[in-house]
DNA sequence: CTAACACCGACTGTCTGAGTCGGGATTCAG
DNA sequence: CTGAATCCCGACTCAGACAGTCGGTGTTAG
């Protein structure tokens, strides 16, 4: 399980968007050179992002980058969904899928992929450029959720015998 | 953003183990066929279940494999941890190695992937292998979680101009 | 002794991710 | 009007991982 670097960098992209948030548009070398990213590469996803309509674009002599809309109404999932396509690829994850499954009858794994990619796209759905460049990496999750989390996350260390971390 | 091969098979397999979990062991020519599982390919990942401890094996003639524990001791997270490795694979997710990320101090970034690995590996952690055996995919996750997520997901889907699903 | 099973290392093919390259189109400054 | 700074785009390369396969060995029950 990872993410794509096409999903990170254009991330981080983004969130230099969202900081330099000035009227006038940011140069893509700018950024580049700042967050240390090969310049030609995310040209290309700031491609995809363009298309996607998450930023505009001014060409010529001290053109750039700008957000198409308010950092607060952009999510992540919108970012990654632009950048890597589908949240969890998978034959029969997705809310809507449902019939791609190929196994026979009971296919009881479905519904965990289901779970998963509700998880996933419920995580970075929630969570704004906004927050996560102003360093509060996220929305006001309550803490119930995380202590839940990092508990299970507990548990299940404990349980296998000697598990790795990560 | 996909779990492997090796993770479905490897999940299907356990699940397979929990439901035949009666006291004789169950051959992976069974499940390979049952299951339409390439029989070569399983046998080396239900190699690496064993070596994690999460089944074991008995050779010979009416050999095959059983659960080492009971199934509702055995998390997702367990199995895909054995069989994939580190939940979420990047330079600067996971709870632990915080320092590895090489970025200039402000890696905003970051915080979100931790988010992004505590949501998976809470997700995983938090399902046991009795409960997608039973086919109740999960653990009692209050509904409230499930309707935030998806609200989030909604809304996020309008704010995108053609947001394909998935 | 043989068939059914687990076990193992090595091997192969295909695909995708990560980046590069070279050029073109646009705009502004001087 | 020339040149520099940009965005824009398609084509290309290159390495590594993933998904399997193969051939053979060890072990046990009937």
């Amino acid at each position: 399980m990872k993410l794509s670097t096409r999903a990170e960098y254009g991330i981080r992209v983004l969130v230099a968007l969202a900081h330099a948030d000035g009227d006038r548009p940011t140069s893509l070398a700018g950024i580049a050179k700042a967050d240390k990213l090969p310049h030609a590469y995310i040209e290309q996803l700031v491609g995809a992002l363009r298309r996607a309509g998450l930023v505009t674009a001014t060409r010529g002599h001290s053109g750039g980058y700008r957000l198409a809309r308010p950092a607060e109404q952009i999510s992540l999932v919108d970012a990654v969904r632009a950048l890597d396509g589908p949240i969890l690829e998978m034959p029969c994850a997705g809310p809507d899928d449902l019939e791609s499954c190929d196994r026979p009858q009971d296919c009881s794994v479905h519904e965990v992929f289901e779970r998963l990619h509700d998880s996933l796209s419920g995580m970075l759905g929630g969570t704004t450029l906004a927050e996560v460049a102003a360093g509060t990496g996220g929305p006001p999750y309550p803490p119930a959720v995380r202590r839940r989390v990092v508990a299970a996350h507990a548990k299940s260390q404990a349980a296998s015998s000697a598990a790795p971390p990560n």
